[in-house]
DNA sequence: TTCATTTTGTGATTATAGTCACTAATACAC
DNA sequence: GTGTATTAGTGACTATAATCACAAAATGAA
């Protein structure tokens, strides 16, 4: 049985073609689907993080709340894996909240049953380095954009770069998750 | 043998807890020995980074060049591993530079050598997995203060998280790391 | 459809840090 | 030890984006 859902998670992980059929039918196997409705939480600041979700539709944002503000720091679109690595990895407290931005339907991997495959051959953990690498990269690009451009330059990397946040979430948490507020966005944006 | 150098490279990796004596003394075979003079390259921008190096003593700069300023993005001191993930992992040419910043002293492993050990078990993938764990999360606490801190709150980060740093990078490069005017760090380390 | 909530737009003002220009101090090479 | 490089400090001024306050528009639920 292939659901298209199980598809696009097989796609995804396809790019970095490390599994073979057998070892994503295990990583399958090991996939809980949820939903969320809009607003609702995956993950709350002070509670453990004990896994990651791979975003089958809606979008996922994740922030952490600093003297009152809700200050953006990530957002998940279809096909991608939500995470909050900080608490999972170090199994600390999260300091950060991983929210439904829309209805969001997902698969959810445990972090228990991640460390088992990891166990289970050294495929697993390839892909689990490879996916680090390609968050790190992602993550060294929005650091980049923060420390050194200008919040016009910040909005034409989005437009650039990441055309599917600008469409799909609003500008509000987009000013957030650039360093902004929210003003300067939407006078930058009308002046187009 | 075992030199004061390899025994700090032990250390290091003993952190993670995943290498024995043997694994070890695999990882140690591969590494090269390499001295830096101040102000050498190890990475210029335009060719393609062929390697990672463990910091025996002095200080490593990651840099880009963007309209004739140098702008840098993170240091790395004694006992660290000075990297350059982008190029590395998707061997396209660097768009940064790795400098000497004083006399270094290094252990060099070459990319090829890394994805060797990599085939040859999955203690070294693992490895290679916590590390970039613990990378990732330094970013994003990086990140954060690019994204939400005062000028005079990052420069406490500073103080607080990364005493090391201040003690050794020159304030130049430490304004152009935390996206802020060289003058404006110097007036609020004045203000103390 | 109507009402409440969320999101966006925009003007006026202020705070803040950037820029420029120059001096001082420190480090480093010969 | 002298001279050159690099690094740091500081005043004056300017540009820029944050803040505040409010209105408008869009979205969503009942």
């Amino acid at each position: 049985m292939h659901t298209k859902d199980e598809i696009s998670l097989r796609k995804t992980l396809d790019k970095f073609n490390i599994l073979n059929d057998s070892e994503f039918s295990d990583f399958l196997k090991v996939c809980e689907y949820k939903e969320f409705s809009k607003k609702e939480y995956l993950l709350l600041s002070g509670n453990y993080n004990h896994g990651v979700y791979f975003v089958i539709s809606g979008t996922i944002g994740l922030f952490e709340l600093i003297n009152g503000k809700e200050l953006y720091q990530n957002f998940f679109l279809e096909s991608e894996f939500a995470n909050e690595l900080k608490s999972l990895t170090t199994q600390t407290p999260s300091t950060k909240n991983l929210i439904a931005l829309t209805k969001t339907t997902s698969f959810y991997l445990s972090r228990t049953k991640l460390l088992e495959l990891y166990d289970k051959s050294i495929e697993f953990e390839r892909l689990g380095r490879k996916l680090l690498e390609h968050i790190l990269n992602s993550q060294n690009e929005i650091s980049y954009v923060l420390q050194s451009l200008k919040p016009e330059e910040r909005y034409k990397y989005l437009e650039n770069k990441k055309p599917r946040l600008l469409k799909s979430i609003p500008l509000t948490y987009l000013a957030s998750y650039l360093g902004l507020a929210r003003e300067t966005l939407s006078r930058i944006r009308a002046k187009k």
